[in-house]
RNA sequence: CGGGGCGUAGCGCAGUUUGGUUAGCGCGCACGGUUUGGGUCCGUGAGGCCGUCGGUUCAAAUCCGACCGCCCCGACCA
């Protein structure tokens, strides 16, 4: 069964472009290197921007709209910024059929845009903190992309913050990184490392940048969320300054933190298999579908009747489907939605209309152990907990994945092999051409300083001088 | 940008080495029937500027040249 899609063993590159396309989760379209979100990935991107979304409103902010179009000018007020971004900028020369005075970038992200309109909106201590996030498309001109991982324009959320000191701005930058691993580890079932970026890998006019790292399947990272203090920098490259209590000048502590469709790509890479993907009950756009089997038309109008009233009776209470689609066998039907990783299927036929109850297949374990008998009166009782064990379960299958691909090492050799299979955590003093060297060997580089640390101190597993910290390494999508 | 691969029906491919009637196959699609508890079966049918342009030739999917595009691996990145 399932020759349908790549093993990932084979060729887990592969076994992702396919299931991508398979699953109907999105194509490619005609501009190189950008992507169709289609319905279906698309609905699963809703429910990651709605479980956010809530979050960012529990936590004080606000969503506002910022414009895709950005003066080039704007771009240049800070320098790390665009020296990080320039090469990979989309720009618009023309405009009503005429070249325009002044360039147009096509936002890569908002801080300047945001920054330059926060100047204007904040006179004095009184309008902080500015908590604002916009639900917006970027467009960055990637030299290879990869559906969902790295596409030119791309879905994601940006919240920008501005706030009258250093400790707020701190503390808002740290509290949206736990929203983000909040929202990774219940609601995508995805275990995240949380933790500081090292000097290279930070965001291009961050103070510091802090990410959330999930481990995929094949043992590489994907970073999945980042949070970015910015201290100053963009307060004075756009001159936000507030008058403070004292009626003196400062100027704004900013902060910005994004997450976006890659998200979808973590989904697929963490749990998926090769039989498809594994949705996680909380994200997935339908969590349960409902298969009606017949032989006879006799049968048929029976179970279609039965059919319907459990996705009745489940209404509000799952997300349910009834396939209704006609000259396809329930085989079929079975291995088509395992594909798209719904987590619960109800088998419904003759016998179970006979006896009132149904067949309940689990996504997350395969063939009959996966599968209960539950009586049609106790689904809405039952389903809501079996989709949060499956939710839990597919939890506890990518934590314990993710566990045992941890090695700690303490020599450089270790080190070298263990980024083979999954990450190497190391006690780490280098700076950022050790970094370099080492991503020049091994093709890994520091994934974060994690927040947890175990405390006291050793010798940095490359350059052997006593280190405070430790540090995961790892290969990075 | 470097290395590799590939452009033939909606998708996946064969045919290209060695040029030769009307370009095939599987899946999918449409219609009819049959079937449906783990990817049913039969029949009928629709669907092609063989990536583009140019060249060689009596004759080009096939040989030659240029170009375009896509995918994979690397350098850059959420």
């Amino acid at each position: 069964m399932a020759d349908f899609l790549t093993p990932q063993q084979e060729d887990f590159s592969k076994w992702y472009n396919e299931i991508v396309q398979k699953a109907d989760l999105a194509d490619y379209s005609p501009v190189r290197g950008s992507m169709v979100i289609k319905p279906y990935g698309y609905t699963l991107w809703e429910r990651i921007r709605d479980e956010l979304d809530l979050r960012f409103k529990e936590t004080g902010h606000v969503n506002a709209y910022f414009p895709l179009l950005i003066p080039m000018s704007f771009l240049e007020k800070e320098t790390e910024h665009v020296e990080g971004f320039s090469p990979e900028l989309a720009v618009v020369t023309h405009g009503g059929g005429a070249e325009l005075e002044e360039p147009l970038v096509v936002r890569p992200t908002s801080e300047t845009i945001i920054g330059h309109m926060y100047a204007k909106w904040i006179q004095s201590y009184r309008d902080l903190p500015v908590l604002i996030n916009q639900w917006a498309n970027v467009v960055r001109w990637e030299m290879r992309t990869r559906l969902f991982l790295r596409t030119t324009e791309f879905l994601w959320q940006e919240g920008h913050t501005a706030h009258a000191t250093q400790q707020e701005a701190v503390e808002e930058t740290l509290r949206m990184l736990d929203v983000y691993t909040d929202f990774a580890v219940k609601e995508a079932a995805i275990p995240v490392i949380q933790g500081r970026k090292s000097e290279s890998e930070k965001f291009a006019g961050a103070i510091a940048s802090y990410t959330i790292e999930a481990m995929m399947k094949d043992g590489k990272a994907l970073q999945s969320g980042t949070s970015h203090f910015l201290g100053q920098n963009f307060a004075r490259a756009f001159d936000i300054q507030f008058l403070d209590e004292n009626n003196e000048k400062q100027y704004a502590w900013t902060t910005s933190w994004g997450v976006s469709t890659r998200m979808v790509g973590a989904v697929v890479m963490c749990h998926g298999d090769d039989q498809g993907l594994v949705l996680p009950p909380h994200l997935a756009p339908i969590q349960v579908v409902i298969v009606p089997i017949w032989r006879k038309d006799a049968e048929r109008a029976a179970v279609i009747e039965a059919a319907q009233k459990i996705k009745t009776q489940l209404k509000g209470i799952v997300r349910a489907e009834l396939d209704q689609r006609e000259g396809l066998s329930p085989g079929w039907k079975f291995n088509d939605w395992e594909m798209r990783g719904v987590p619960l299927r109800i088998e419904i036929g003759p016998r179970d209309v006979a006896n009132q109850s149904v067949m309940v297949a689990r996504r997350d374990i395969p063939g009959r152990e996966g599968k209960v008998q539950i009586a049609m009166a106790e689904l809405t009782a039952c389903l809501p907990a079996l989709l949060e064990s499956v939710q839990a379960a597919i939890y506890a299958r990518a934590l314990a994945f993710r566990d045992s691909h941890i090695i700690d090492v303490t020599t450089y050799g270790e080190l070298k092999e263990a980024v083979e299979t999954g990450f190497a955590r190391a006690w780490w003093a280098g700076g950022t051409a050790d970094e370099a060297a080492i991503k020049e060997e091994c093709k890994a580089t520091v994934r974060c300083i994690p927040t947890d640390q175990p405390g006291g101190s050793g010798a940095c597993v490359y350059t052997g001088k006593p280190a405070a910290e430790v540090a995961i390494f790892g290969r990075s999508y």
